[in-house]
DNA sequence: CGACCGTTTGAATGCCCTCAATACGCGTGG
DNA sequence: CCACGCGTATTGAGGGCATTCAAACGGTCG
């Protein structure tokens, strides 16, 4: 939590802004310049919970935390993964009371931001403005296409349009290469994320894998026919909006 | 398309913004200043298309128009629906490739404003980039909400919730009162805005008329239990974030 | 009137769910 | 060191919600 440390942490979302826009020497001074609060927080810990109105919103430095509800009977719906370099709760900047829950998956390293000071900076640049604008855009364009799977696709196309989407996002902020990637959730986690249940998943899985399309142990994905992954999961990587790609 | 028609046009973009923010009067005269020409489309009609770069958003003054998209075998997800006051393509501002389709429902009147004088505009002003950026989170949150239907609601749940949704979007705008308000849209749109075939959407209405919640003619819908609506579809406003009534 | 689109109904199928039990992996504690 | 607990993964069986295919009905428009 030093100030140097900070410093090191703002970094990352500097990098992460680059990788969907362009950015003043001005602009990334003042990124730089935000106060942060690092933390460690446990698996399964929630950073925000339904009906919460949060004054500060958090960067992922490391680990994985998703975004949810829990509807009566305990069923649950995941709407969204996030990986390091995220702001997953950036809308809370806007929509003041929280209307789902946010919470880790594996450990994860977040630093908290202040909201005044996020308001302060968007205010003064507004091309800092637009490229945190454009990162809820591009939430948003995320929550469609899985919208697309729940409503249209098999429970094959919806497993694998996630991986597909997760591979690329993990590559997009040098966390994947050569088809693998870390993917630290259950098959429970994938069922309440695509509206499945988890014995489907693990039916689905098999399917899958016995295809040889994948292979998925010890938490890490191995995407071995890419092409066919993308073709049987409709998968067009146009709605990720990922212009430029961030050094690995 | 004379100025004192645009300015008018313009009026209900004040009216929509002030139902989610506060506006100064420097504000409000920004945005009646804006240029925008105003436009009649049929039913059925495309607005922007999956690919398309839009230089210019629309402000839909009257009529209902859906953002969608098609997969193969016909396939199609409708992703929102949308009525007076919404400006359905407002992140082509900073999305640049259309990754969906934007078009008309029913005969609709909208007004185009250039992206260029968008972009002037929440440059100058960051109290409008803030509402406006608002209102794309808001449009995610409903995303968010559809998400937990097609996961995990029933058919019956779903269609119930979307009918609370849209009554409570009408009235908003001043577009209903009384449970009672305009629904032009086909079985076929409901399901796919829900992930259902036409055939069971068909059976799932019969259902909720039989159980005397809705009447559905003519292309209105009159909802007679709003609490047992609100009860079986699980509907919570939160999402919405409708802060504020607007004047109806 | 005929064409067309949307609604309605029937029948058969199927994808996925629920319930249930077993197996596996891992960390904790005896 | 092994037993135990716990969460996850796996497998089996049965059932249900929703689908697909098909056809008939109704309203609107040219």
């Amino acid at each position: 939590m030093s100030s140097a440390s900070e410093n090191h942490s703002l970094t990352l979302l500097i990098r992460k802004l680059e990788s969907i826009a362009t950015l003043t020497d001005e602009e990334r001074q003042a990124i730089l310049s935000l106060p942060s609060k690092t933390r460690v927080l446990a698996p399964g810990q929630d950073i925000a919970r339904d009906g919460d109105k949060p004054s500060q919103c958090c960067l992922i430095l490391d680990g994985w935390a998703c975004r949810y509800k829990v509807l009566n009977k305990g069923r649950r719906q995941i709407f969204s993964f996030h990986i390091a370099g995220d702001i997953p709760d950036l809308q809370s900047l806007h929509l003041h009371t929280m209307d789902h829950s946010l919470g880790t998956i594996t450990q994860a390293t977040v630093a908290f931001i202040p909201h005044e000071s996020m308001r302060e900076l968007t205010t003064r640049y507004p091309g800092l403005a637009a490229a945190f604008w454009r990162d809820t855009l591009v939430d948003a364009a995320i929550f469609r296409e899985w919208m697309i799977g729940m409503g249209r696709k098999s429970a094959f196309g919806r497993i694998a349009h996630l991986f597909c989407e997760m591979y690329l996002k993990l590559q997009a902020v040098g966390l994947a290469r050569g088809y693998r990637c870390p993917l630290p959730i259950t098959q429970i986690d994938i069922g309440d994320a695509l509206g499945l249940s988890n014995v489907h998943v693990n039916r689905t899985l098999q399917d899958i894998r016995g295809k040889g399309l994948i292979t998925l142990r010890d938490n890490t994905l191995v995407i071995q026919a890419w092409e066919e992954m993308i073709r049987t999961s409709e998968f067009d990587p146009t709605y990720l909006h990922l212009e430029k790609r961030a050094a690995g």
